[in-house]
DNA sequence: AAAACCCCTGACAACGTTGTCACCGAGGGC
DNA sequence: GCCCTCGGTGACAACGTTGTCAGGGGTTTT
């Protein structure tokens, strides 16, 4: 800035009034500047200018979600991008792989760096440690799991509901051998699902089939082994409830090697592209609606919202594609009268 | 950190020192600026510190691709995300949608923001307002297209060899009615791929069918109609290569839609999730191969490379899983003899 | 005992930018 | 002719941090 200003005999400040586009500019003047800045390839410094200007916003926001290259979380990413493009907002993104060490280790460094605010899809069990963030009003939304050990605002998917409706469609189907793949323990929404799944059977009077209902379930792998394993059980499940989207690839991908996709009933939870094809039934969670919510709580925060923190639920919604209305097969023996 | 040096009662540096870990401090004093940073909440200021320490790197990249929802866009993403997290560095995304000038906008807000590096999936047919950036040896990664107007690194699949090795393969299975589907001819890799058709027409001595060539196809809704449109010809193509997933994808639920998923042949550029489960032949291009070949060039210039610009292409692979392997149709009247 | 050394610490300037304020000269009102 | 206003400009300090260098005190060397 310094050589611009040189280069055009004037002030550092005047250059920077015309960098800035501030009025009270001479044309004359503006122009000779403007014009040693292109021959001098001058780049305007947004760090320096930001720190100058105290209070003032860096326009970005951190992102961290499971994997960028999910579907799931790659459409949050876009929503949210497309929620902050009119506010000239840009997304710094990572993928947390489930890992709480690397969750902190990024949430440090972007509010290092000074990041409006954070949409946060979490790894962790409990979030205590951006308590202090809390405390200072620093804007936080959780996006698809609550936050635990804090309190800041949340919106996501109604996990327990979608579970739920999934598992009653198919008690109302007449299926009563439902096996149910969920993912590991510790991740809140996969525990969800499963309690929705439970209260299905109770509402309907049903007990639940211990010996069908499988957690820990975290990849197509050992979605297609859950399958092979059920499926060669003397009393096999006529129908599947798979509790996400890797393990509903997992479980048709094998189910279709076992020639068994017309005879088995499956009911996904999450949908994803091509699902409509394949003719899957599911519970959707419409994605771009969840980030829309996230960016405009988080937009609202950011314009000074003060009030005390939401947590939003969406319904997730029953998508009829066929494989979800299959009836119990014939094969699986008749149950025995009461 | 001025507040955490008088609450401490040691000078800023002091308190530097001990946040950067740097040698040289007591032990106890240490521990006491430690605790007056925790109990004040003390957060470092990235932005200041790169500021000062002149030459230093912020530790961030741009990456600018069509759209991080779409897999190929967020499976780059992520293979650049594993190339770059040993070296802590982070990833500022954005999605382009084919759009020039908001590709021009966020590179000028990136190099606003001092990222150390770009991966560019450029929109703009040609990217001369770049040459000021390559003359001071910035680096930038070209993904998947190669620059134009400017000379700078660049790795991409290669297209036209791609859209050849569809094509011939369907000529291959006594094809000679093939269509061929193609995004806008503004898209470079869009205008090589259906190079690559012609090329295959050629080094097979067919002429290539005027009538069945339709670009411009650039959503799944446009790909459907065209198929629609092709099938219902008097000469109906017996065969489709479908230029892109998402072509291919609207190609697929059309020909599910009318019943002829089992009798006409479809070859797709680009794979998919759940494409196996499809059975859709695809040219497939190794995305995190792509993605770590970019991330390697750019760590390479990161650390000093002065090497001329090179432009690496990577072959696609053929994946026969069926759709592509279905002879022509009976009902395709047969060709009159010469 | 003087000299040399090391460990630890702090004062100061600087990174690139902008807010504040003061200044200069021209024009207008009395 | 005097005062005031106002448009245009620049000097200076400050944002939060760190590199440089100097200094104080203790220990070791000669």
């Amino acid at each position: 800035m310094r050589d611009v200003a040189d280069a055009s005999g004037v002030s550092v400040k005047t250059v920077s009034r015309v960098v800035n586009g501030e009025p009270g500019v001479k044309p004359e003047v503006r122009d000779r500047v403007s014009a040693a800045a292109a021959r001098l390839d001058y780049r305007h410094n947004l760090a320096a200018s930001n720190l100058r200007r105290n209070a003032a916003r860096t326009g970005v926001i951190g992102v961290l979600v499971q994997d960028v290259a999910n579907s799931f979380s790659a459409s949050l990413l876009r929503a949210l991008e497309d929620a902050m493009r009119p506010h000239q907002m840009l997304l710094l993104a990572a993928s947390l792989d489930e890992t709480t060490a690397r969750e902190q280790y990024i949430v440090e460094n972007l509010i290092s760096r000074r990041v409006d605010g954070l949409v946060l899809v979490p790894a962790s069990a409990r979030q205590d440690y951006l308590a202090p963030e809390i405390r200072r009003n620093f804007p936080i939304v959780f996006a698809d799991r609550a936050p635990r050990g804090i309190d800041t605002d949340s919106v996501a998917i109604d996990h327990r509901l979608g579970g739920r409706m999934a598992v009653a469609h198919l008690l109302a189907h007449g299926h009563r051998r439902i096996a149910v793949l969920t993912d590991t323990e510790t991740i809140a929404t996969a525990r969800d699902r499963r309690a929705g799944a439970r209260d299905a059977f109770a509402a309907h009077g049903v007990e639940v089939p211990g010996d069908l209902v499988r957690s820990g379930v975290g990849s197509e792998e050992l979605a297609g082994a859950a399958v092979n394993a059920l499926r060669e059980l003397p009393d096999p499940p006529t129908a599947i409830f798979s509790g996400r989207n890797t393990i509903s690839k997992g479980v048709i991908r094998a189910l279709t090697q076992r020639g068994e996709r017309d005879s088995v009933a499956v009911v996904g939870f999450d949908d994803f592209p091509m699902s409509d094809v394949l003719g899957l039934s599911v519970i959707r969670q419409d994605v771009a609606q969840l980030g829309a919510a996230v960016g405009e709580r988080l937009l609202a925060r950011l314009s000074g919202d003060q009030s005390p923190p939401r947590h939003d639920l969406l319904s997730p919604q029953l998508i009829m594609r066929g494989s979800g209305e299959i009836p119990p097969s014939e094969i699986s023996p008749p149950e025995p009268s009461a």
